[in-house]
DNA sequence: TCTTATTATTTGTATGTACAAACAATAAGA
DNA sequence: TCTTATTGTTTGTACATACAAATAATAAGA
């Protein structure tokens, strides 16, 4: 019954190698926030909210591809660190960046190229453009299809 | 200060797009192995103890990749579901298969299958192929940098 | 042999994320 | 206008996973 080597079987299985990618770059990512005092998902929400000065939860989920009671969540925490103010508007709540926000958006931004590079360093430049395109591409494939 | 859209600067971003990915496959793989009675994780870790017939907590740590804290983990639940046995040998943790642990072996197989055979009809086989080679080489190659 | 270091596992705790159900606000149809 | 449907958010709960500290077993060095 039992015929086929896991390990070998695991290394040609998308959904096991991207969890593996997944898992790395994670480390690699906290590190490279840890100084910015905010994880990664918590850096890009606030970039989207600097960005926009004036955004709906809505589109953050939309965005960032996470779903609304994730966005629900971490809003609450990037409030409770003064970080962003909200206001009720109808149904949708608008998320603004406060002062202290925006202050924080250059030390994002340089996270954000720290981690970009410490992988292109290691991958090249052009093999870590291509695998992003190709997963980029495979993401939204599958995603239409689901 | 603020000057870059970050939508765009997400799609070129690998710690994004994998995470992206990451999740639309865990959604496919959880429903596909949903009859199995098991999520996909725990499921390669039976298939992984099936094979070896008896194998010890830090080698099924180093083939799926996860921290010796989550293999306990996993690992009491398959017992507590009566799917695997343990006994303490020294310092290390030897598991093993019971008779309903094999059993489930069969589906457990085709559950893989069915989550492989949905992606490659979206993606096509060599695409797929290609990108799961790619991806696997990148983790490899970060990992040994970390 | 006694002490110290290394190794494998476990336990406590925390985090990111999801889903399902509840709620609240608006829009659409009768 | 009243009822019903839709939409955006929130709350409760659950799960996979990690890290750090504790524990237990063995090995190495004095």
């Amino acid at each position: 019954m039992v015929n086929k080597p896991t390990k070998q079987l695991l290394e040609r299985c998308l959904f096991f190698t991207v969890g593996k990618l997944n898992r790395i770059l994670i480390k690699i990512t906290d590190e490279e926030f840890r100084f910015t005092g905010l994880s990664p998902t918590y850096g890009f929400l606030l970039m989207a909210v600097n960005e926009k000065r004036e955004i709906s939860q809505k589109e953050l989920g939309e965005i960032l591809h996470l779903t609304p009671s994730t966005v629900t969540r971490f809003i609450e925490k990037l409030k409770g660190k003064g970080l962003v103010i909200s206001k009720q508007e109808g149904r949708t709540s608008l998320i603004a960046p406060t002062e202290k926000g925006l202050q924080l958006q250059k030390d994002l931004e340089s996270a954000w190229d720290n981690v970009h590079q410490r992988y292109t360093d290691i991958l090249g430049k052009q093999e870590a453009d291509q695998i992003i395109a190709l997963i980029h591409e495979a993401g939204e494939k599958l995603e239409e299809q689901t």
